[in-house]
DNA sequence: CTTGAAGCTGTAGCCGCTACAGCTCCCACC
DNA sequence: GGTGGGAGCTGTAGCGGCTACAGCTTCAAG
């Protein structure tokens, strides 16, 4: 039996099977702790860290969040507006409509540097001549 | 007359105006000197940094190869095969084509986010509800 | 009871800057 | 020739979001 709580009553978790269970690395998960997105957790008398499926939810949350490119400030809030309970739903979907306009921001930016590559790609032959023209286009 | 040079010969710059004419902060002008990307240039009697138009021009390069994303190291690389002049622009060639590959996953990326936020969002009328349709997807 | 894995704290490093503090230097003007 | 003040100097610390150690302690299976 691995488990701390054998398999009877609410499971509790040990930081390794947490980390396991959200995909957030243990490390990050106690650095997440210092800057106070994840609460303390209760601890053993020995001082190792207890979980329980709640602290397995936030940290999933936390997680999907940062996939689709929530910083860990923005997080907070979202986190917070949870919290609280008395958060306006508007609130949370404004935050997202305003991330969406900035990942479209960053996509037009990408495809801007993807054509100017591509065009100077296209003058470069790529043989062994001493000019090279897109060390030339980027210094003139 | 603000330039040390009094308009004759060729001109050198303070790193002020060198940073005005490339476009790259005082600040990281001495940085990029710190991690070598930038050569140290000769000095006053006193101690202040002279640059020429060559320090300049690598500076634009440097400059807009950031613009185009390019990793410090990277623009390194590409450095070290102009200095070298015996880069062939295959090398150079090939950088390309994989930091546009890179750019491409990132964009599609970004894209996957766009479209699961939108997603999450429209399922989002934003009202004052207290069950938010956007925590909701993030915690399941 | 032993042993080895798991967990603990605290610190330092990564990238690409940026921002200070607390100096020194340069040079235009009087 | 003096002086005032802007420009430059070095060195260090901070940002975000982790990651990687070193050097311990604790836990649980056998």
């Amino acid at each position: 039996m691995k488990h701390r709580d054998k398999e009877m009553g609410r499971s509790t978790l040990g930081i390794g099977a947490l980390s396991e269970r959200s995909g957030v690395n243990i490390e990050t998960i106690r650095y997440y702790e210092r800057i106070g997105i994840m609460p303390e957790p209760p601890r053993t008398a020995g001082g190792q860290r207890v979980y329980d499926a709640g602290h397995l939810g936030r940290l999933v949350f936390i997680r999907r969040s940062r996939e689709l490119g929530f910083s860990l400030d923005e997080i907070r809030t979202l986190l917070h507006l949870a919290d609280g309970g008395d958060y306006s739903c508007g609130q949370v979907h404004e935050m997202t409509l305003a991330h969406i306009a900035d990942i479209r921001r960053k996509i037009a930016d990408l495809r801007r540097m993807e054509r100017v590559l591509r065009e100077m790609a296209a003058n470069c032959a790529g043989g062994e001549m001493p000019e090279c023209p897109i060390l030339e286009a980027l210094s003139a």
